[in-house]
RNA sequence: GGUGCUGUGCCUGAGCGGUUAGGGAGCGGUCUGCAAAACCGUUUUACGUCGGUUCAAAUCCGAUCGGCACCUCCA
């Protein structure tokens, strides 16, 4: 089946082809890592999650690679403001270097929650300053670039495809720019590609180059990462919506500018999780985090399951009673899979099997569908001719691209103490003591056991 | 000012001209000694407003009223 991504360059769902058959290589932008990450973040990340799993399901080889930017941001491209990194510093008392190291690990352990796999390579800014000073030296070679006082522009009117990604009139960029004036551009659009000490005295983070001690812009890392580990060319880089205008059409800039040739062929950007129909930031503070959920009584799979809902370029509502209905959903999810494990049944139609996988298929196949890819999940669920055989095998042939675990749910082991009440109510129950019986169910839903008598003798849950 | 997205039943969320989205919640039922678990069923002008095109529109066109994001670090 071919598989259909959507593509911002181009603004339409295209097949996709890759570079070198049965290969592709992926890039996908990292997290900055000077606070924790909000749920807004990790729905990206699961996006891109879902694309890796489903690039692999449709049998393809990927390498994937994805930054870690440890380098301190200024506020703004003025060359004033804070650094995030500096700030984070003086919030904790810990150096830049210890503050990117603790909420690098944090990350990986939301990720590691959220089944995300890992990519198959990251790479720390930090780690890659002289590949950046290499590209920015290129540039100015290139005659795309200049210096002033010890900083380096990027030049952006010798850029005419500037604009290709963001689709918007250059001219229009100053009007609305809200941006504090920088003396030394020669022009307001113009970005950073390498700070100079001089302007940031107090600057930690900082290290040698041909224009002064400093660090590099925002920008250059991706681009220069990106290039080190997959080369010239890439088939897909991805991204949050919101890199769009900035980020990604600068990284292309200085990429092609660099190389002389188109670098990445497929652009594909996660819209935005909303709360209360404004967006979560970091920046405004006050944020969503995993452990937020956690600590409310939420499995970070069920945010994943949620996350699932709804289609990655359409804004998501968070709330906690969308949050519920994804946990709700999930758990009933579960207890089916439990249930087909202890009650395998040969199915009446084994063509529908085929059917059901055919629809999943085609789903994912255009331009990763979820919603679409679920409600044929819960059709094959709820569809008794299947046989719970059939039902297993499905779920647990999906669940490598909806990574929700299906192989690890099963019913869970009962400590010898809960186990001798369970009998002890079963015997009460033999002898129709229904108060003691009542009981003693009470007594275990309290440790969070449900009990559920059936014809064939007494089951029991976990209830969460 | 520019670019783009968006307004669907109680909530969430698909839909891209004609056939049931899906999930949650609520309600009803099955099972049960009872039962909060499980399962089954169900909610008959849902598509911001006003026009238009069409045999047929949530879906196309026009107008209009909202909401949001990006153009500054942010997924």
């Amino acid at each position: 089946m071919q598989l259909h991504l959507f593509n911002t360059l181009t603004r339409q769902v295209e097949p996709f082809e890759p570079l070198e058959p049965g290969k592709v290589k992926l890039y996908t932008c990292g997290p900055t890592v000077y606070n924790y990450a909000h749920v807004g973040n990790l729905r990206t990340y699961v996006f891109e999650d879902i694309l890796r799993r489903t690039l692999e399901k449709f049998k393809f080889h990927v390498e994937h690679v994805m930054n870690i930017t440890d380098v301190g941001h200024l506020e703004s491209d003025a060359d004033e403001g804070d650094d995030k990194m500096a700030l984070a510093s003086k919030r904790e008392k810990k150096s830049p270097w210890d503050i990117a190291k603790f909420y690098e690990k944090e990350f990986f352990k939301d990720a590691d929650a959220l089944h995300i796999v890992r990519p198959t390579l990251t790479c720390r800014a930090t780690e890659h300053i002289d590949t950046m000073q290499k590209m920015v030296q290129g540039l100015i070679d290139n005659g795309l670039a200049y210096v002033v006082d010890g900083n380096v522009y990027f030049e952006v009117s010798k850029f005419p495809e500037y604009t290709r990604l963001s689709k918007q009139n250059l001219d229009d960029l100053l009007e609305g720019a809200r941006v504090d004036i920088d003396a030394r551009k020669r022009d307001q659009r113009d970005f950073v590609l390498w700070f100079s000490k001089s302007k940031f005295p107090n600057q930690i983070m900082k290290w040698d180059s041909p224009w002064g001690d400093g660090f590099p812009g925002w920008h250059i890392e991706c681009s220069a990462m990106a290039s080190e580990y997959l080369g010239e060319s890439i088939d897909i880089h991805c991204g949050g919506i919101d890199h769009i205008s900035v980020h990604h059409t600068n990284e292309i800039a200085q990429a092609e500018g660099y190389f002389g040739h188109k670098w990445v062929n497929t652009w594909m950007h996660g819209e935005f999780l909303v709360l209360d129909k404004a967006k979560m930031s970091k920046s405004a503070g006050g944020f969503l985090t995993l452990k937020g959920l956690i600590d409310k009584g939420f499995d970070a799979v069920h945010y994943r399951y949620m996350c699932l809902g709804a289609h990655y370029r359409s804004e998501l509502k968070f709330s906690f009673e969308a949050l519920e209905a994804a946990k709700n959903a999930f758990e009933t999810l579960k207890n089916r899979v439990v249930s087909w494990k202890f009650d395998p049944k040969k199915g009446e139609n084994s063509g529908k099997k085929t059917e059901y996988l055919k629809r999943f298929d085609e789903a994912l196949a255009n331009d990763l569908d979820m919603p679409i890819a679920m409600s044929v999940l819960w059709e094959a669920v709820r569809d008794a001719e299947l046989g719970s055989e059939a039902q297993l095998e499905l779920l647990k042939y999906w669940d490598s691209v909806l990574g929700l675990g299906v192989e690890s749910f099963d019913k869970p082991e009962l400590s010898a103490e809960l186990m001798a009440l369970v009998k002890e109510r079963e015997e009460a129950r033999a002898h129709r003591d229904w108060a003691k019986s009542d009981a003693l169910r009470d007594q275990l839903l309290e440790q969070g056991i449900c009990l559920k008598d059936g014809p064939s003798g007494t089951d029991w849950y976990l209830r969460y």
